[in-house]
DNA sequence: CTGAAAGCGCTTACAG
DNA sequence: CTGAAAGCGCTTACAG
């Protein structure tokens, strides 16, 4: 089917070897005959066997991507920076999704990784042992988790959260809820950290609401729940959360920023669709995915072990728009 | 580094050749040296290498998926039931990202496609030509688009946009505006047309407005526009549009279902997001994602020539939620 | 600068 | 039922 090497060579009327040399090394080649080779190769639209290729570098130039949930906006961001930096650097992309299930992404992790070169894993919720197994077995970088020993990419969200209460302190909240995330992640935990850090530091009641799984639908329950415990702001775990709150408080003719304020984390492009539009503590997703990719190519090259694992942290800032309001002064 | 039929065959003190049929074609091999084998294989540690088994079998058990904006909610429902049928079939799936880019799709699904047994491409925008091109060099199923003599999974949206038509026709809108979709797009070309002919049908009057991106930002816009126009209900070219509409709207004091109607097409899940909920015109994004897969491999299996080209057409219908409303009296 | 040859890790007729 | 051998399409020392 398709034009090979040998066939190439056979219209050159030279060795196999010369052929591959002009095409992959060109400098140990005759200009002229290289630029001959070229030319031909060029008209019988030669392109290498992949699996060839692979079979003798040991490398398939591709990575592996895996992700919780693809239709969680938080997401998609991050991917489409993996995959554009992934192409910049010549290699290929291969796409799990493991759909919130926790006990596949082992598995699924294990199958990529026996098809790419090493994988980014995104927000994974499997324990900390079966991960460091992983990070063993295969190069692999985690996004939006550390995990010990392995190379990660994560947020660091101290800034933005404190930066959150400090907003809303200022508009005379004296008590905040925290709508909690799933209850074994990862970012779950460092966000419920700081914002019980910010708070006793500001002087602020902290409360507790969930777990909430990040969607709509959650929020929509978490909203009647925050409101009759009488909080007058809440921070959610993600924009998901807080939109679903917002969209329930709406429909029982309420509205986030007067009765009660809400603050997300993720700063997704969803935002700007709720009203008010969403204050959110904003992500830079697309230098989670950049980043990721640039340490597992880092790592790839390096070979394996020498290079110490890094974790790389990136910061967060609030982002202020109309879900925050002054506290109701008859629940101050 | 990995474990080798070799060595395997090795521990075993057997051949090569039987340690590959024990493992791959289990029949032809004595069941006690092939339980043997396999126990051994298995204490090895023992992964076929993908890439001599690509090698001699001239498949990749991949598949490519193209698709122009990840971040586009459209797409996730359609990439998650691609991932998942794939794997339920034994394939892997590489990604690619248009961005948007007409002008890159070509390459990205030549390069895809190279290392894939064959593509599913997701409303591409590029030229019938092209895209006829791509589908003789590789097997490729089309999502969203309709190809000449290619294999395609399309959306009908004759039924939902009638319904669309006739429900605000019940409402008392007499005039319709069409935010169109990019002038390119195949299916905004579909939705102008179904519209068309169902306006003309029940008496009503069409005039459109765009090209609008499929984006919320583009929305924002086409409200203002749409307003100053006198339209009192508006179908959009997809949610985004309809959703960014509807935030502007609020914004300026208005409501959707009130002073002006807003259909989108695509029923995304955002729509329950916006306050009031997106009219919207479902499509059913899972199929189209399962039955192009489906499509895909059994055109693999068939062996490129044999079955005629097929095209898998999809019903839509409306699903009536707060964003339309009666015609306003004074503009009616 | 160029060619012959070995080898990457499998699968699969072909003998036995 | 099992083994020896050829071959899939490349790359890369090794000679010349």
């Amino acid at each position: 089917m398709a034009v090979t090497l040998a066939e190439v060579a056979a219209a050159c009327r030279v060795s196999i070897s010369t052929v591959s040399r002009a095409l992959s090394d060109p400098d140990k080649v005759n200009p002229q005959t290289r630029a001959r080779i070229e030319r031909i190769a060029q008209q019988l639209g030669y392109a290498p066997s992949r699996a060839a290729r692979s079979l003798v570098s040991g490398r398939t130039d591709a990575i592996g991507l895996l992700v919780p949930d693809i239709a969680n906006p938080f997401f998609p961001p991050i991917m489409k920076s993996v995959l554009s930096r992934a192409r910049d650097k010549g290699y290929a992309v291969l796409l799990a999704d493991s759909d919130e299930h926790a006990a596949d992404e082992s598995e699924l992790a294990r199958d990529l990784g026996r098809q790419a070169d090493g994988l980014v894993i995104a927000s994974p919720r499997t324990g900390e042992t079966e991960l460091a197994e992983l990070a063993a077995q295969f190069p692999v970088v985690f996004v939006n988790r550390e995990v010990a020993k392995a190379e990660n990419v994560v947020i660091d969200e101290t800034e933005g959260i404190r930066e959150a209460v400090e907003h809303l302190v200022a508009l005379g909240h004296r008590q905040i809820c925290y709508l909690a995330g799933p209850r074994r992640s990862w970012s779950n935990q460092q966000r419920r950290t700081a914002l019980a850090r910010a708070c006793t530091e500001l002087g602020i009641e902290l409360t507790e609401l969930g777990p909430f799984e990040p969607q709509i639908q959650a929020g929509l329950r978490a909203a009647d729940l925050a409101h009759s415990g009488g909080a007058t702001a809440v921070i959610a775990y993600d924009d998901l959360i807080a939109l679903g709150m917002m969209a329930r408080l709406t429909e029982r003719g309420m509205q986030a920023g007067r009765e009660i304020s809400v603050i997300g984390i993720d700063d997704s492009p969803m935002s700007a669709v709720a009203h008010p539009m969403l204050t959110s503590i904003h992500v830079p997703a697309a230098e989670l995915g950049s980043a990721a990719v640039d340490l597992l190519l880092a790592r790839l090259r390096s070979g394996e072990s020498s290079a110490p694992a890094r974790t790389v942290r990136l910061e967060t800032r609030l982002v202020i728009r109309g879900s925050t309001g002054p506290a109701p002064v008859d629940r101050r």
